[in-house]
DNA sequence: GCCTTTGTTAGGTCATCAGCTAAAGAATCA
DNA sequence: TGATTCTTTAGCTGATGACCTAACAAAGGC
């Protein structure tokens, strides 16, 4: 399954926001940046969208920074998706054409699959352990 | 679920190739590119690589034209999406990042499930007739 | 009050590519 | 031979994804 960039970022930062969820810390995007590999000046516009979306919150100046708005467990792959790419869950498919509407239908019901399977997959899903690190 | 319009004109363009199928007319680019709405000369685009994909046969000169190589139920979506936009079913994430290899283990769950769900669903599927139509 | 640190917002750039056009070439048959 | 149809390839174009720049606004420390 091809996906954007912006989704998978979205996925990883968040995914890193979970982590420290349940602290007090806030997270900056500096640190976001460099600990999930995007960057930083993209990020901004991502975080924007997320916090627009109200799945995170912000505090300006010193001692500033990012945190989840929800439980990790209350998050839904769906939500990102839904918020930072919402294109991709319309059905862009037209009925144009003798076939139109049999293909349409066919399209429709993945469509579905796809929807309800990423509303059952947590924030708190991706942000497990993913066992030792092994650096180079 | 977004999807490229050239998968989609391939499903319709096949879906009417299977209509046909069983009878011994070959059918014209020009024709399928009326019947089903897709821009004649991007149709060739298309229909070539159906055939280099071994989905379709075609014949050159008078009497010339296309058909299906295989009959409508053997033909899966899976087989139309990799032979058209092979791209749509590659796992594109990457596992950099701190939550990478999480993030791309969710991701490749969503994209087994699509595959074999593409894999169930035949030409036949999006063949079949769609009830009356109502010329405007 | 001022300065530093942080997030906020608007705008721009740059390459890539989906979608489409066009046209020369090759096969088939009368 | 010549009309017809597919075959192949080259090129165009507008939109968009992925980033970057830079001015701006808020919060806190001094």
């Amino acid at each position: 399954m091809k996906l954007s960039l912006k989704i998978e970022y979205a996925c990883r930062v968040l995914a890193q926001l979970a982590r420290s969820h349940g602290s007090q810390q806030l997270a900056h995007i500096e640190e976001l940046a460099v600990a999930e590999d995007v960057p930083a000046n993209y990020l901004v516009q991502i975080l924007n969208e997320l916090r627009n979306g109200g799945l995170i919150t912000s505090r300006r100046g010193k001692q500033g920074g990012y945190a989840l708005a929800q439980a990790p467990g209350e998050i839904s792959l769906y939500d990102i998706i839904r918020i930072v790419d919402a294109e991709m869950l319309e059905n862009s498919v037209s009925p144009n054409g003798q076939s139109g509407q049999a293909v349409q239908a066919v399209w429709a019901e993945i469509g579905d699959t796809f929807a309800e399977q990423t509303k059952n997959i947590r924030l708190s899903d991706m942000a497990a352990e993913t066992g030792p690190m092994y650096y180079i």
